[in-house]
DNA sequence: ATTGTCTATATTGTAAACAGTATGGATGCC
DNA sequence: GGCATCCATACTGTTTACAATATAGACAAT
């Protein structure tokens, strides 16, 4: 028994009140599988700073349309992470020389920040946390290059999160990334990106409270990573976009 | 004289050489007018946090596409002064009470390295940048709260710049105009951002060069702005209701 | 009055076709 | 052989139309 159908009815309804959004779902962009797909991509190395990220091609890898792709590589483009290039396409950002030091000097203020608070605020939880960390990473095959970074940025993120600043852990987040990009873009061939002792040390020395020292540790930690490059840029061969994620995929569906 | 057409070619052509991309056009979506238009109606307070940002509505303001708003707030979603909600559209972000003090701590941090690095590298043009900005700001007119807005934001921009990282000023340009937000969501009516009087003073220490009054002088700053704000809200039923329902779950999880 | 359900409208999201631009070889000329 | 020009291809950028979803009022029932 279907009613009547309405009759009055106003051709233009007059300004919709304003309701806020409260408590919506809050999904972000970063989410995405194929943002994240591209950032541990290159966290890992295996995309080069100048590679060219050819919509069509990422949208067959990823197996999804242009469209969503092209969101993907303007949210990217956003964070420095890639450039783009109008007309001609995106690619995996390389910073300048000058970009690069700048972004160790920062990571050198905000991470003596992040160690410091990380003390002051240390917990039970905390310490577990830590200690784990440090117990993967002591115990890892070191001949995985790909494990190998991926734990040792891991390392900075943890220590950002103890420190208990979302902006703050944002921020290292997005300075690990540039910084992969850094060493890649300016690294003298076959030198890791940390040195394998200093993650231990500093470890040691947060969970000892030692904040004078962590400070120092960690700072120093960062100035020999700007050492380990040079001005000289030498562009390397990319790989197949297809074959990287891929595997990236295969990797993922194995761990989840 | 046209020539006769090419006979033969390869109807696919093998894998086209990588060509790095060198020395091109490299404006960015920064720049565009859409996206500094927001930004200047969100630090001058003209867009209040919550408020909806219609993709027609903005295109027919601007005179342009929904695909260029769209791309726009896009990005300002990337850099957290816009929040989307799937299927409901774009929002000036409004964050929470934990996202604003963690804005204040991470301005403390970053400002009070700036300010030391401007002085360590402060030279003849720096300190006429300087003098020209305090004399604009203390001979403006006060009763022109935009103008007020701007010119105090551009005093914090000006220190940053004058530290000499670009990526240490991105980041600043970020933080001030999420405090902006952070300010206009917790603000008690009628108080402006900062104390007129914390500018010349941080002004001066800068070019008397002395170091430790800057940095304590800009930590005070920044405390002051971050006590001008309290946790009220007018949303706090949702999250009773949440925490309500969530303690009854706890109960029956309990109970079964 | 309050609540629930329905429907037209408004608005956002997506797909596909089209247009514009760069690219890399091929051609022709010197 | 070296160099400028030209064109087919591939790619990015934009428009258009359509589909999916949310919104706010109207009506009905309690």
């Amino acid at each position: 028994m279907k009613r009547s159908r309405p009759l009055k009815r106003k051709p233009k309804r007059p300004e919709p009140k304003h309701r806020e959004p409260e408590a919506v779902d809050l999904r972000s962009i970063d989410d995405d599988p194929v943002v994240q797909g591209i950032l541990t991509a290159i966290s890992q190395k295996r995309l080069k700073p100048g590679a060219k990220l050819g919509e069509d091609k990422l949208a067959a890898a990823f197996g999804t349309t242009r469209i969503h792709i092209r969101q993907a590589l303007a949210h990217l483009a956003s964070r420095k992470v890639v450039m783009q290039i109008p007309n001609r396409g995106a690619f995996v950002y390389r910073p300048s020389w000058e970009e690069a030091q700048d972004i160790f000097a920062a990571r050198r203020i905000i991470e003596t920040a992040t160690v410091a608070a990380a003390i002051d605020r240390l917990d039970k939880t905390g310490k577990a946390e830590l200690k784990a960390h440090m117990e993967r990473e002591a115990r890892h095959d070191r001949n995985d290059r790909w494990a190998s970074l991926s734990l040792t940025a891991e390392f900075h993120i943890l220590v950002a999160k103890l420190a208990g600043n979302r902006v703050l852990l944002e921020m290292s987040r997005e300075l690990m990334l540039r910084t992969s990009l850094a060493i890649a873009t300016f690294e003298q061939p076959g030198e890791p990106d940390c040195s394998p002792d200093a993650h231990p040390d500093i470890g040691a020395l947060i969970l000892a409270r030692d904040k004078a020292g962590a400070i120092h540790a960690m700072h120093h930690h960062i100035e020999e990573m700007e050492q380990r490059i040079r001005p000289q840029e030498g562009k390397g061969e990319v790989d197949e976009l297809t074959a990287i994620f891929q595997e990236i995929g295969a990797r993922a569906r194995a761990a989840g």
